[in-house]
RNA sequence: GCGGACAUGGCGGAACUGGCAGACGCGCCAGACUCAAAAUCUGGUUAUGGUGACAUAGUGUGGGUUCGAUUCCCACUGUCCGCACCA
């Protein structure tokens, strides 16, 4: 053994030697733990010390969960269609398949640095045929089902993509991808019926172990709704406009209302004397960006000169259209009560509508109201609701208005169904063909994968129709079913369809006849642990969630939520701001592997914040860890040989060091369970000094431990300390509480709740004993004062009030 | 606008269910070793006053509950995040 720590040899050594005999090795006999990391698309700048922190977290608790006698699964692959790996083909001018490849290659090689025992026997990557072929597959079957339909509607448009866009990926109005603001286009695109399921998947966000974060941005998003539809007839003619309110309880306040632009009936109750002013604000609307929709500070609108009565007292109400109405959210029309709702409000004000006060604050006297009043109150000009509170009506009207055949209770949801088709070349062509006869017929399961053709020309164009279209060779087919000419499908899937049952396969990566085996499903499936960052809250996770579901509802699984416990990482900053290429501020991992290694990086990930928490990023902190690392060599090369029997003290260390270490590290506090290592390493090498010997078994239970955190150092300890074979063969040490007793304890001593002295005591003593003693010391310090009030807190404190 | 999270030394951060605030680390200062430097080791490091043991103040601001508050409650300020006309 060196004197030195050398850790690049060490880290070589076992570098090599764990990939010809892995670590994790797997053994029915065990329990079975699957930790999974949120797989990275590869980037073409591959990975930086953020990205670090996500998979060493997980390796970490992978490799615990292998000493606690596990088996593991703790895979690794690549998400590799989709947009951004298709923009960084065509920035660099590189096709998407080579690009991909070669940045698969570095990703995987930086990945390799951080010596995770990841089984790359089991490595997936979204862009394989093989793999493909189910993502087509579970298509198929949601299209069978009746899942995935074809609609036109107006949709966001990514004019630098070049691509619709999911509503989860087109929040606030800006591509996730790109950033650029994003446009109304009108295109017929493939849906998936996530709405269907929207019911259970906000239940069942009840039963995940998931950051509370997650769980609410979730359900916000679902945004689940009681309220009521209510008919109102159009005056003068048959037809009727229904609406959905959250508030019928307000009914009698409806002094106007709005259709949507889009909304069917504008047309028809449009009287003569309004059609042009009406059809111009229709067109204009149509052409607005959702930006510019939703930036419009002041409302618009226009009257349509039609009137619709108010079913409850039959007020006749003037009928408007205007674009803060949105066409796909309830029935895209709405009654609008000015006097409490605060947009109806900014309404009426503007165009000199009325506003008729049905709810009276309580406490308060009748006052014009200078703007919406939403809360509660006593129900006023309301005779069927007379003599209720507002919220009581809100709950009772819906099933009342049922009742009397005005409307009927109804729930609604902000969730949309999801836009799945994408205008792209570097994505899974979607398994359909429509044939003149047969219609739109599905791509029987013998002749998948639908293989994505090879072009030269994969470059988005601008006519919203995919590259695909323009490969003739590959578009006329024949139809499956009548066997007559036909045209393949040419849009392609997006980015998430891959992610969203990537999970199920590394059960069984190679399996060509399903998805995964039943058995591989039953023995690793769901995920016990995900690892990743938050950004995936509303999208990756949401549609994992939402194939789950489908899946089980099919039975091809037996589960119906796929990740049990979730782990969001912080993000690393340098300098105050995420690492970005373009500010300059990337640290990369590569040249501190090769200055400290990559045992002190590892625990220097952990050490840096808690790793839930955004965290900055400072090079120099690493010494710390660096230094401790060489700390620890130094002590088991000086004490290896001395061995010492167990002491009082040393056993007292040795437990605590077990009991704290495991806590903090079941707790995910990584922080300090690296503190704790210093701390504890540090009262070990202070009793060895004073005994000029050690207790073997702490040297040991010190090395299992480090063992997760810094493997190749702890390998190399053990096998310097005479231990044959690997560590991971060894268990996590169980801390002997019995050994966590001390005879004698200090108890704080305080007098009006502020420290003063400590009091050294036999554990044993009892309340007044302690009482006297703690008296006799403050006994200068109480001379002339009155005790008023004399606390205890069993081994914790004393407290003596005085006046 | 609505909703959520957070606020502790020069810095990153500890403090379990209310009980010695500042663990651990970085940085800095001093000392040891050295011809010297690096590395390493030892000690110090919230502020103010005092040679000193010690005293006083102190966890964003103002209040409250309590023997006792970084921790609980109320109001405010600031930072970050999510949603954003969802009727």
């Amino acid at each position: 053994m060196n004197s030195r720590y050398e850790f690049a040899a060490i880290e070589k050594k076992w570098r090599a030697e764990w990939e010809k005999n892995p670590v994790n090795k797997e053994d029915d006999k065990k329990p079975k733990y699957y930790c999974l990391d949120m797989f990275p698309y590869p980037s073409g700048t591959g990975l930086h010390v953020g990205h670090w922190r996500g998979y060493v977290l997980s390796d970490v608790i992978s490799r615990y969960k292998l000493l606690q006698g596990y088996q593991i699964l703790h895979p690794m692959g690549w998400d590799a269609f989709g947009l951004p790996a298709e923009n960084y083909a065509i920035k660099t001018n590189t096709h998407p398949e080579v690009s991909t490849k070669a940045n698969i290659a570095n990703v995987k090689r930086q990945l390799h640095e951080i010596s995770a025992i990841y089984d790359w026997s089991r490595e997936i990557n979204t862009t394989d045929k093989g793999f493909y072929k189910w993502t087509q597959w579970i298509f198929a079957r949601m299209f069978e089902k009746g899942l995935a339909y074809e609609k036109e509607m107006p949709l966001n448009w990514c004019p630098s993509c070049k691509c619709v866009l999911a509503n989860e990926e087109a929040t606030n109005g800006v591509c996730e991808r790109c950033g650029s603001q994003v446009t109304k286009k009108n295109l017929r695109q493939w849906m998936l019926k996530i709405t269907n399921y929207a019911e259970r998947l906000l239940n069942d966000l009840d039963k995940l172990d998931w950051p509370e974060k997650v769980k609410k941005m979730q359900s916000d998003w679902i945004g689940k709704s009681y309220g009521a539809e209510v008919d109102f007839k159009v005056d003068g003619t048959d037809k009727k406009i229904t609406v959905y309110t959250t508030r019928p309880d307000t009914l009698y306040g409806a002094t106007f209302m709005v259709l949507s632009p889009e909304h069917k009936l504008v047309k028809e109750i449009t009287t003569d004397e309004c059609r042009q002013a009406v059809e111009d604000y229709c067109y204009q609307a149509s052409t607005k960006s959702s930006v510019d929709r939703m930036s419009d500070k002041e409302k618009t609108g226009v009257f349509t000169g039609a009137y619709g009565v108010n079913p409850l007292n039959n007020a006749l109400i003037p009928i408007w259209v205007a674009d803060y109405v949105l066409a796909d959210y309830g029935t895209g029309a709405i009654m609008c009560v000015p006097a409490h709702d605060e947009r109806d409000f900014e309404f009426a004000k503007k165009f000199n509508l009325p506003i008729i006060q049905v709810i009276k604050p309580k406490d308060e006297e009748e006052k014009e109201l200078t703007e919406a009043y939403t809360g509660d109150g006593v129900m006023v000009n309301s005779p069927l609701f007379e003599g209720m509170t507002a919220f009581e009506a809100k709950e009772k009207a819906p099933h009342m208005l049922e009742e009397k055949g005005l409307g009927k209770k109804t729930v609604n949801y902000k969730l949309r169904d999801w836009v799945f088709s994408r205008q792209r070349y570097w994505g899974e062509p979607i398994p359909l063909v429509h044939c003149p006869h047969c219609g739109t017929v599905v791509v029987p399961d013998d002749q998948l994968p639908v293989e994505l053709p090879e072009v030269e020309n994969y470059k988005p164009t601008d006519t919203g129709e995919s590259p695909l279209a323009a490969i003739d060779s590959w578009v006329n087919t024949t139809c499956p079913k009548c066997g007559g000419p036909a045209k393949r499908e040419t849009n392609t899937m997006p980015q998430w369809a891959g992610s969203s049952w990537y999970f199920l396969r590394y059960a069984d990566p190679h399996n060509d006849k399903e998805l995964a085996s039943k058995e591989a499903l039953k023995k690793w499936l769901p995920v016990d642990m995900y690892v990743g960052g938050v950004e995936h809250a509303v999208l990756h996770l949401l549609y994992a969630r939402f194939y789950t579901k489908f899946l089980y509802d099919i039975g091809v699984v037996d589960f119906d939520e796929p990740f049990l416990k979730l782990f969001n990482q912080g993000m690393i900053n340098k300098d105050g701001s995420k690492m970005s290429k373009s500010k300059g501020n990337v640290v990369s991992p590569d040249d501190l592997v090769k200055k400290y290694g990559c045992d002190s990086l590892r625990m220097y990930e952990l050490f840096v914040g808690p790793p839930e928490v955004d965290s900055e990023w400072d090079d120099s902190g690493i010494d710390g860890v660096f230094r401790y690392l060489n700390r620890v060599w130094k002590f088991i090369y000086t004490y290896k040989d001395k061995n010492h029997a167990p002491t009082k003290e040393s056993d007292f260390v040795k437990n605590t060091m077990i009991d704290q270490i495991t806590k903090r590290l079941e707790a995910l506090t990584t922080n300090t369970v690296v503190s704790g290592f210093m701390e504890y390493t540090t009262k070990m090498i202070d009793i060895a000094k004073a005994q000029d010997g050690i207790d073997k078994s702490c040297i040991e239970d010190l090395l299992i431990l480090l063992a997760p955190f810094t493997p190749h150092i702890a390998q190399e300890l053990w096998s310097d300390t005479g231990h044959e074979g690997s560590i991971f063969d060894t268990s996590w040490p169980k801390a002997d509480l019995s050994k966590l007793t001390v005879d004698e304890i200090t108890i704080p001593l305080q007098i009006n709740g502020k420290f003063r002295e400590n009091l050294k005591i036999s554990a044993e003593s009892d309340k007044e004993t302690v009482l006297a003693k703690a008296k006799e010391v403050l006994a200068t310090r109480l001379a002339g004062k009155t005790i008023v009030k004399e606390i205890y807190v069993p081994n914790k404190i004393v407290n003596i009030v005085v006046k």
